[in-house]
DNA sequence: TTAAAACCTATGTGTAACACATAGGTCAAA
DNA sequence: TTTGACCTATGTGTTACACATAGGTTTTAA
């Protein structure tokens, strides 16, 4: 199959299946004829593959490790394991740190609700921002 | 004051330093003596301003539209109300869509612990990713 | 049959927010 | 005075593609 017949397939860009290619994670020949790419079904599990693996959360990178390893005739299973169990943490932290935002930012939303917006002043740009983590200035009369 | 001095005021880098004054966030004059940047005790302001605004998951050229908005005498106050109840869905849908993520991972761990590892056999590479929304493949013995 | 539409190719550029490297000028201390 | 720590500008690398360009190929419709 063609380029944009595997992308359709798997419900990416052609762009994509180039970028996949070129980076080696997924192999084609060529048609002597017209110097097409050509794609086999193996391909296409391996673009399932990659689609899945990143869903997971794996960058490019490390997915072309993982199928290097297994091309290579080894078990890519501990290493899945490995990464995996790194990335972990690595999620909990992001989820904390965006739930840390959204309350700060909703605490901040709520708060400015009711106050008006202050117009810069030399010392203060935006006191909506400066303040938000104590938002209190600009309901003191605190305007330009 | 330099570079330097001013990014270790802010506990940021001096490329970050650079960085901002090059897109126009931060402004600084010329010692003429030497070329080298002037940074005013404004322009510290201004960091700090920025460096709250990143935190609240602003993005650089974003700040910079609210910073040029108070230069040029208007309030930002609207601007910045407007961009953060924008963000907050999409915060929602990063935590979401993190958890979501977080919860296969922690699955696809569990399921694994008492797997074997598989050896690719030409029609899976590591049944770990592949089976990782239903884990069963690997503990029927289907390995190479 | 032919001409246009739709595909393919390779190459290069753009994205976000910096980090890092290079090459060379400047300044403070020993 | 020399050495080390600073400064300058410029260019490159990062991630995972998207998009543009220029030109060859294949398919479809008039």
């Amino acid at each position: 199959m063609k380029v944009s017949e595997l992308a359709k397939f798997a419900d990416v860009t052609s762009e994509t299946v180039r970028y996949y290619t070129r980076e080696g994670l997924i192999i084609a020949s060529r048609n002597p004829n017209n110097g097409y790419q050509e794609y086999s079904i193996e391909a296409r599990r391996r673009l399932r593959f990659i689609q899945q693996a990143r869903e997971l959360g794996f960058s490019v990178k490390q997915i072309k490790e993982i199928l290097d390893q297994a091309d290579s005739g080894d078990s890519p299973c501990p290493l899945v394991r490995d990464l995996l169990s790194q990335k972990v943490p690595e999620i909990r932290q992001q989820i904390a740190q965006l739930q840390s935002h959204l309350a700060k930012m909703e605490t901040a939303l709520a708060a400015w609700e009711e106050m008006a917006d202050g117009v810069p002043n030399g010392h203060s740009i935006c006191c909506l921002i400066e303040e938000w983590e104590n938002p209190e200035c600009c309901s003191k009369g605190d305007q330009a």
